[in-house]
Order: structure tokens, then sequence, then C-alpha cells
DNA sequence: TATGAATGAGCGTTCATTCAT
DNA sequence: GATGAATGAACGCTCATTCAT
């Protein structure tokens, strides 16, 4: 399995630092190779393409990203709290990383729109989690019983990817983890929370 | 004034076309030239450079954008109409220019940074037209009134831009100006809204 | 004759101040006629081509070129002396106008072979200017019998057209006309200078 | 060392049959590649762009030039001879190559102010070796001790270059080599030789 | 005569991918 | 497995010239 040696992780950093560092457009096969430390030919033997180096550095990072949050999430009774350590940790995960922040947030998404959708396959699993947390907050009468999931989980990855977005472009000059409680507390709103 | 002529407008609806039917990196000058029915050179004459296109296709088109939903919230009292007003408008220009949708949502995001940063100039009246609703709601005690407009202005715009990209991802296949109340009553919900 | 409307001789001047001053390569019809003040399509009423202007140029100033020096020899009645006040005109004529001494010298050499080709016709007049002054050289007994004629006007030619090169590439910085008269020993020499 | 690389020279050489053959403007990176038998992305692993090729052909070939003039020069005690073979070899080498001497004489003059800029540096160390026979001459009472250097130097080098320009234009169809001594000779008197 | 908007052919360069070693 | 030299397709832009007015 190629995913478990090391020149194949070792091409993924390179790939999250030369894209970073020098954009989309500017992240070439050699430039990945060199600052992998293999040679050009050698990224053939991991990858099938340029376009699976990307899909992969997404579906390993992403991947990170699942585990991490269900680990955080499974520690929680309520939708509310489950909601807010997957912000918070969404926030950290990217504030801890300023590469893949930015490779995320901007340069991934000049690929084409094939690339994109099959990022957005990617991507699923994490919108799956969101929806297990709102049909839980509606099943125990959290949320508004009339909750489109689908409507609300669109609120929701789309507050907190816009929220990512406008702290890169500001060239994440303040803490983007401290605005989680405030995102937590809209997003709460905006699903109809009940209670105190 | 070059903007007035008509081959300007000419050029900018054949670049929408080809980009939408051929994405943005297959969407050569050539066939931008060739779908508007004049020369090559002739876009040289009307715009600095292929960036120059996409540029002022962005602004002419959000211009009509913000010009349109201007009118329609000048018509409106309360915070919490202009907000759905404008989420039903910002639906229905897509959902009435098909090929606009799918330029806007997927293909022009594949621009690079720079071009992406002027792009996001000419988006920032759209945002100050919400900051000015959300302030308005606050004044007048429709919103919460320690909502902070720069967070809620992100969970608007970011719901919305899900929303479409969603629906666009999803080949349009559903109404999408049928979701706007659904949406506007999640956002409110948000914003904390008070009242009956 | 359109040789003698002002607009010839206008964009003739036209051509020598915008190559001068931009280069040939980036003296565009366009910016001719600009500073002719004619629009683009009359400089094709006045000439065939963007060749012809050059070539008109060059017949244009040489032929002034080649009848000044035809006067001032006239007045001359030794070969040496007739040299003298070729190589003093040549060097003048040159040194008076900047514009000049840069097209002939460094721009004009840029065109293609064709168009050297043709430049090199209108030169012979000039040439023969200086075959009839070495002939009566020969004749008179001033120089050497067995000068070759031929080799001689290269040698002469060269001479002058390096000589004038050379300042040009200096930017001019020094004055020109002062060399005429060592310009002149030498190549009085080499053509075999008799008498004291 | 891309320069010992057989395919640097093999690029070169095709660049030089190529401007011989189609003239400056018409020499298409994609002719000189498939003339040197390599793919047009090949010229780009051994010349950083169009115009390093041209001044590397331009060094290569006067590197060589110099190389044996001062080779045959070595082997001269008096400055007189060695000008003589100094105009002879001169003569030699591009009466042996045709292609090189179109090349020299016509083609590369019309490249644009840079490159000439570029070209006259390497030129001069050939006009430095010029100088140090000129300089030699005077300092042994060959010449004229009142010769100035830099006035003889673009004597010698500007009657030879017409020379070799006049025998190019008229198609070659003379022997250059045998005009030597008759342009040694002109050259000889015009720096006032002294002595039988 | 004079205009100037419109034309469209032409080319240097990049870079993902291959394959002989 | 690993290398890196070689490949070649693809495209934005310029500008001399035309021609309807």
């Amino acid at each position: 399995m190629k995913r478990n040696k090391p020149k194949y992780k070792q091409i993924i950093d390179a790939a999250v630092i030369v894209i970073a560092d020098n954009g989309y457009h500017q992240a070439q096969v050699s430039k990945i190779a060199k600052q992998a430390g293999v040679a050009d030919g050698t990224i053939y033997l991991y990858f099938k393409n340029k376009e699976d180096i990307l899909i992969s550095l997404f579906q390993e990072k992403m991947g990170l990203f699942v585990e991490k949050i269900q680990d955080v999430i499974a520690g929680k009774q309520k939708a509310a709290e489950k909601l807010l350590v997957m912000i918070e940790n969404h926030f950290k995960i990217l504030s801890d990383d300023h590469h893949l922040a930015i490779v995320t947030q901007l340069e991934l998404r000049q690929s084409n729109k094939d690339l994109r959708l099959k990022i957005n396959d990617v991507l699923k699993e994490y919108l799956l989690l969101m929806d297990d947390i709102l049909q839980e907050g509606i099943d125990n009468g959290e949320f508004d019983s009339k909750l489109s999931i689908r409507l609300a989980r669109q609120m929701i990855f789309g507050t907190i990817d816009e929220t990512v977005t406008t702290w890169v472009m500001n060239d994440q000059k303040y803490d983007l983890v401290k605005q989680a409680p405030a995102v937590h507390h809209l997003l709460l709103q905006g699903c109809g929370q009940k209670g105190e």
C-alpha cells in the first residue's frame, strides 16, 4: 500500500508547503519533487498524476480533520456542545497549520471544476458529521423540530468556511479560535435553539 | 467611454457563456472572440488583457446585482424584510442566468489570487449593503443588540453562497428561489430575531 | 507628386523622431501617425507600406546628404581637400541631427535584409561620389596609382561609418566633427598620399 | 556545464543555419529545434530564452575567432605581419563558413539594441587584440608615433567589416581571402607605416 | 482626401508526463 | 525502485493593413 510508504506522505507534505508558498498555479510538479527531495519521475510512482496529488492531499488532511473532530465530539452529550467543539477544532487545526489554511481556503479553490467535485466527495464525510449532530439536536429537542437539515448544514459549513477564509485573507492576523463561541452562538440561534 | 459601446457588453456576455460552457481554463481569448462574433484583436480594443475581461465581467454583473438589490430593498421598512428580498433576489438573479451562476460559483473561483482579490473589492459594495441592513436591525431592536456585524455578515454571505454553490453543483435541478424563505428564517434566528 | 505634399515630409519627419525615441521595433505605424498628427490610414495614402516609409526616409535624408556634399566638394580642387570636406560634412550633418544619427547608425540597421539591400541602393550614389574623388586623386597623382578604388572606398566608408557608430554608441558625448582631420589624415595615408 | 554537452553546440549550429537560410526574423525557435533535431522544449534546457541562443552563438563563434587569431598572431614578430594574418584569418574563417558570414554580417545586426550591446561586449576582446597590435607597432617604430589608437582601430575594424559585408551582399561571389593583402596594404599606409 | 475601428495571422515559452538507464 | 533529460501541445497578445464612412 503506497499510502503507508514514507515517500507518500513526504510528497504530500511537500505539496502543502509548495502550494502555500508559491500559490496553486506556481506549484509545478518539479517544485514539489524538489521540496520532497525526490526526482520528478518518482512522484509518478506514488501518484497517478498531478491532480491525484491534490486529491490525496485533501483526503489525507481532511481525514485527520474528521478523525480529530469525531474524537472530541464523542466526549460530549448535547448537540450544542458537539457543535461548539467542532467549530473550535475546525478553527484550531487551521490556526495551527498556516500552510494548510492557505492551501484549503485559497489555493485549492483555484483547481478546476473536476478536481473540486472530487474534493467535495471527500468533504462529504465531514458534512455527514454535521448532519448527525443536527439530527441529534432535533431529536432531543435542542433544535427547532422543523429545521431543514440540509439548509442548516449549508448555513453551518458556509459560515465556518467564510469565517476562516476572511481570516486567511486578512493574513491570519487575529485569533481565529477566539471567534468560535460567537460563531457558535450565531449558528445555534439559527438552528432555533430551545431552552435557556 | 468603452463601457457603453455595444461590443463591450457583447464580449462580456460571450465570456460568460464560453466560461460556463468550457470552464475557466478552457476559455481561451479566441473562443470568447468567436462567441462574441469579433476578431481576436478586437477584444484588445475594449480590454487591457484577459484578466481585465474577467474583472470587468464581474464588475458589470455584480453592479447589476447590487443595483437591483438596492432597488428592492428601498421599498422595505424592516431589516428582516430587507434581508428576505435580498436573499430572494440573489437567488433569483442566479436562477435566471444559469451561465452566470456557473461562472460566479464555480469557474471564477479558479482564477488566481490577484484576480480574486480584485473580485473581492467588487464584492465589498455588496457586503456593505448587508452591513447596513444588520446595523439597522440592531438599531431598531429587530436583532440582538450584542450581535457582531462582521460575524453575522459572514454567516449571511457564507450561507447564501454555500446554498447557491450546492445548488449549482447539483446541476441546478431544484428550485433555488423556493429555498429563500427557509434560508431567511435560519439567518434571522441566527441574528437573534426579536418580536412575535 | 506625393513627395511634394506637406504630409509626405511630415510623416517622414515623424518617423525619424519616433524611431529615434522608441527604437526600430517599437516604431509602430500608429505611433508615427500620431506623431505626424494624421490618422493611421492616412499613412497609406502616401506610402505603400511601412517598409516604404523607411526607404523613403532614407532616400529623402540621404538625398540631402549627397546634395550638400556635392555642393561643398564643388568648391575644392584637390581630391584630398574634397575628401576632407566630405568627412567634415558627413560628421556635421549627423552631429546636427541627433535623431537622424541614431536612426541611421543604430535603428535602421535592425531592418530586415530586403530593406537593407534597398537602402544600399540609395547609398550607392554617395559611394559613387567617393569613387569619383578617388579616381580624380589617382589621375592627378595625389594617390597611389595602383590603388584599388573599390577597396579604398570600402576603407573610407567603413572607417567613417564605424567612427560615427562608435560616437553614437558612446551617446554622442564627444565632438565628432573635431575628429574629421585625424580621420582624414589616416585615410589619406591609406590611399598612399603623395607629396608633402 | 551545459556548454560542453553535445546538444548545446548542436543547437547553436542549427541556429546559424536557420538564421542564414531564413533570416533573423524568420528564425523561429521551433525551426531551430527542428533543424537541431530536438524538441522545442529542449532548447530551454540549454538556453534561457531565444536571445540567449543568439548571444551564446556569438560568444561561441567569436570565441573561436579570437582564439584562432591569437594563435596565428603569436607566431609573428612585427605588428605589420600580425595585422596581415589577422585580416587573412578574419576573411578565411568567414569564407569557410558561408552561413556564419551571413549571420554575423547581415542577420544578427537586425537584433534589437539590447542584444547588440551584448554582442558588442563580446566583440571588445577582439578589438583589444587590435589595440595591442597597434600599440606594439607604435612602440617599435613601425607606425606613426602620433597615431590615435582608437581612430586607427575604428579604421581597421570598419574597413574589414565593410569589406566582408560588401562581399556577403554580393553573394560571396569573389574570393575574399585574396583581398587580404590589398586591404592590409591600405591599412598599413593608413597607420603611417615606416620603412620599406 | 481623411478617418480609425476592426481585422487575424503568427510565435516564444511552460510544464505535466514519459522512459531509457 | 529511482532518476532527470527530453518531449511537444497549447495560447495570450501585437500590429501592419483595410475599408466603410
